[in-house]
DNA sequence: CCACGGTGGTAGA
DNA sequence: TCTACCACCGTGG
């Protein structure tokens, strides 16, 4: 029996100002992204076993993150490894990806950009098993009447982000 | 403010 | 398959 394939995965800490996120990429790119967990609990420190690819990777997320973080627009990101998604999934990630630093959508808003308008909900989930959060700004995505709506890793963290951008919320 | 109905995608059984 | 969730949205108290 052909065992299936393993998929490894190489974590590495991203160290801000705002604490430690912890990126794991695959070997088609980053694969993930984890807000910074309350504890100093155990930061990869496989640096070193990490290739010259990984590597260079790395140093895009980690600018990336720093500018989100700073409110900017990122200038340039690694590859995303989006398979672990779902067909529909993947195209809301898409369109989160269109959204600029500063501005915002909402979730009806998204649902028709992607020609599914009566999915709004779905889109909320979608946005919710967003592996590669902060990058793909699904914080940008605002309730209608511009209400914060909500977010994975905690509405602390998107009234953050979304603040740092400038933007005002209901 | 709250309750509710109409929705579509997902995971798990 | 069926079903029970849900980061929604409008309407109506």
């Amino acid at each position: 029996v052909i065992s299936k394939t393993e998929n490894p995965r190489i974590k590495l800490p991203v160290k801000t100002a705002d604490g430690t996120f912890i990126a794991n990429y695959s070997e088609k790119g980053l694969a993930g992204l984890q807000f910074p967990e309350d504890k100093a609990s155990r930061e990869p420190d496989e640096t070193e076993k990490s290739s010259a690819k990984v590597q260079g990777w790395h140093r895009l997320t980690v600018s990336a993150v720093e500018q989100t973080l700073a409110g900017k627009a990122t200038r340039k990101l690694p590859p995303l490894d989006l398979d672990s998604g779902t067909d529909f999934q993947r195209q809301v990630w898409s369109a989160l990806q269109k959204i600029e630093a500063g501005k915002t959508r909402s979730y009806l808003e998204i649902a028709k950009l992607i020609g599914n308008p009566r999915a709004v909900r779905a889109v909320g989930g979608a946005c919710g098993a967003n592996p590669i959060p902060v990058l793909i700004p699904c914080h940008r995505v605002l309730a209608a009447n511009h209400k914060i709506g909500g977010f994975s890793g905690g509405l602390d963290w998107k009234r953050t982000l979304l603040a740092r951008e400038g933007v005002k919320l209901r």
